[in-house]
DNA sequence: CCTGCATGCTTGACACGTCAACTATTGATG
DNA sequence: CATCAATAGTTGACGTGTCAAGCATGCAGG
């Protein structure tokens, strides 16, 4: 470790040196991931979803016409069950989503995209790809290239 | 954009591309630091306290004798003052803060790490260390560097 | 002084995220 | 076929983020 004060030290006021490289990194990563979901959320907010209700539009979208069980979308998305249940259920209610339990299998239950929630993802599309763009924009391609390539090696180190 | 399927999106099962470089590195940040939080948060979970609690009792350590109004420990988190107060309210429960309101200006109220608090951060000391080293102990020390610098720079990018 | 605006919290309401416990089905086994 | 473990979800309870409102307290001007 340096002996000076480091940029996010300074961001968040704190007198004692961080105590590794280790933990300044973590740290700084959910600092930043924290901003970044704040830029998304801010797109969202007149549409009156949530990014986790969006997320889950998504998803559904790409499932296409046959639908996809409940836990097929928590798989999707770093979330429990009991979670997907309730995002299911405000979804459901806003009319954004219809489920229906499966006849093959009736423990499942299969999950659509509504009209109503198909039109909103199709209106999102662009203004959340200018988000993103713009989320990251400070860094040059090569660099976003790199932090790609970072950030994947350390979800691979956790299985 | 490249057209063969990303590593992240074979994570997250997505059939279709994303549309963006940028909407594949915000996922990407958003989806490590989630990991990362769960590891950090394994760590934590044995002493029932969580990792904003932690956090807290962090910020007061460092903040010594003198005691720091709420909102004071709200700036150097990136959270609002309603949490805060509640956030307080639970570790004042556990008798690991104790709170005060200020003689000199009686709106603030001063927040002190009591005896417990305090013993409670210093045992968490050693093994969050690890925890946060080993959450990216799969980067070398360049990488780790590199990493470092491309967050800050996201972050500066947002005011 | 007294009024009125700013500051520092606190409360209420609602969306998550997570765990533990419970229900309904399915499928495999004897 | 009866049973029992595994699978798919749901429900309850609690901690956390966020917004909008509300309540003191402090302070600046008139």
């Amino acid at each position: 470790m340096t002996d000076e004060t480091s940029a996010l030290q300074r961001e968040i006021q704190q007198r004692r040196p961080f105590r590794s490289r280790g933990q300044e990194l973590v740290v700084g990563l959910l600092r930043t991931a924290d901003l970044v979901r704040r830029a998304v959320d801010r797109v969202l907010e007149p549409y009156d979803i949530t990014p986790q209700q969006y997320n889950v539009l998504r998803i559904l979208r790409g499932a296409g016409d046959g639908g996809l069980p409940t836990l097929e979308i928590g798989g999707r998305m770093l979330e429990q069950a009991p979670g997907i249940t309730r995002l299911l259920d405000r979804l459901e209610a806003k009319a954004l989503v219809r489920r229906e339990r499966c006849p093959q299998d009736r423990r499942q239950v299969l999950c659509w995209l509504t009209p109503a929630g198909l039109a909103i993802v199709e209106k999102l599309d662009e203004p959340i790809d200018d988000a993103d763009r713009a989320a990251v924009a400070m860094l040059c391609a090569e660099d976003q290239e790199r932090l790609l390539r970072l950030l994947e090696a350390i979800r691979a180190g956790h299985h």
